[in-house]
DNA sequence: GCGAAAACTGTACCGATGGTAGGGAAACGG
DNA sequence: CCGTTTCCCTACCATCGGTACAGTTTTCGC
């Protein structure tokens, strides 16, 4: 029912705020019921264990990351006619995106699954397996679409290339918390917005 | 003494690889000992608490992962005389020492502190912002050098341009993992070379 | 407004885990 | 052979994930 759905939604909000932070281990269920508001036998009410708690957190992240793509692009689709110019502009509204977060991206769920690996059940992994597949299937379609009117200079597997998008924001993310320089994912993202500019700019005549 | 060392290496083998696998809060210390042969209490003579332990570790790590760069990087530079080509083979190299890997990349530690961030102590935080400088200076210095013989044809910030050696390693090694591809990691590095050589192209008369 | 289902609460308990305390005992080095 | 290092043993504690289950309140469809 509606009050249900809200609950779990407040539950899912406080666990990925402290998961981000904290990693998925050191987020304790007492915490999340506390900030909730509600008992333990609340929270298992909702989910039975906390492997299911991850997958639905997992689950929500990547539709919510897939809506984000999803506005930006078609965005920058509708600002510009041609594919190239659409995804570069795309890459620099992405970039502001970022920039614009004051305390920096969160963190992705997908990088700490994979750092958690082992410790979930085959599920969550296929989550995170199919979250990366789609990165893929959509970058690879904007390429392709790109070299439908642009030759690379260099010739490159476009699977590879729809990953190195994925590979600069998950890489991104990381070495912003490291270096603690939340504008370096932005930053990132705009060099790698410059090579693909190289990658299909048509030979200097 | 000697002694002391041997088993503190043990300890810090048995949990490298669990870390690595399942994170650090999913390491137990009762596996650790386990694995080492040894019991709690030698544990704790060893490491006052688990964050210690934590210290000790990404510390080993960094240190190794410096010498694994400079023996690559150093051997690339014997191989060739000139700056780019000596980086160009150096991503080679290293990219066909991570395709040699029968189970991919296993994980990279900087990466996992990062996903934990919160659940560790500013110690820690700062050993990691340093290895992660310490990958801007070295990369940052083959890009100088690089410069001094070859224009880029885009102007870009060497900083930047560094930071983005460790952005596609850290980002490939999650993308690796997620996608359960361990040949993705090389091979995203590869492509990060293409556009490396590309930068660097003398224009097309 | 009523009944049934949904959405919780309360209590009591269990095993695993990180960590503490302190009293030893081998092993090793000088 | 003496002292330091390097561990072992026992006992204990708090926290945490999880179970069990009975009871209560809220909400919704009708």
């Amino acid at each position: 029912m509606r009050k249900g759905e809200e609950t779990r939604a407040k539950i899912l909000d406080a666990a990925e705020i402290s998961v981000l932070a904290k990693g998925f281990a050191a987020t304790s269920i007492d915490e999340l019921i506390a900030e909730t508001g509600i008992t333990k036998s609340g929270f298992f009410y909702h989910f039975r264990d906390k492997n299911e708690l991850a997958k639905a957190l997992l689950e929500r992240y990547v539709e919510n990351d897939e809506r984000i793509y999803d506005e930006i692009f078609s965005r920058a689709r509708e600002l510009a006619d041609d594919p190239l110019q659409a995804f570069l502009l795309g890459l620099k509204l992405l970039s502001e995106l970022l920039s614009d977060l004051p305390n920096g991206h969160p963190g992705c769920l997908v990088a700490v699954i994979c750092s958690h690996e082992r410790a979930f059940d085959r599920d969550i992994q296929e989550i995170n397996r199919q979250a990366a597949l789609m990165w893929r299937r959509r970058f690879g379609a904007m390429f392709r679409d790109i070299m439908q009117v642009y030759r690379p200079r260099e010739p490159l597997d476009v699977d590879q290339l729809a990953d190195m998008v994925s590979t600069v924001i998950e890489g991104g993310i990381i070495l912003s918390k490291a270096l603690k320089e939340p504008k370096n994912l932005p930053a990132q993202l705009l060099v790698f917005r410059t090579f693909i500019r190289l990658l299909f700019q048509p030979a200097a005549s």
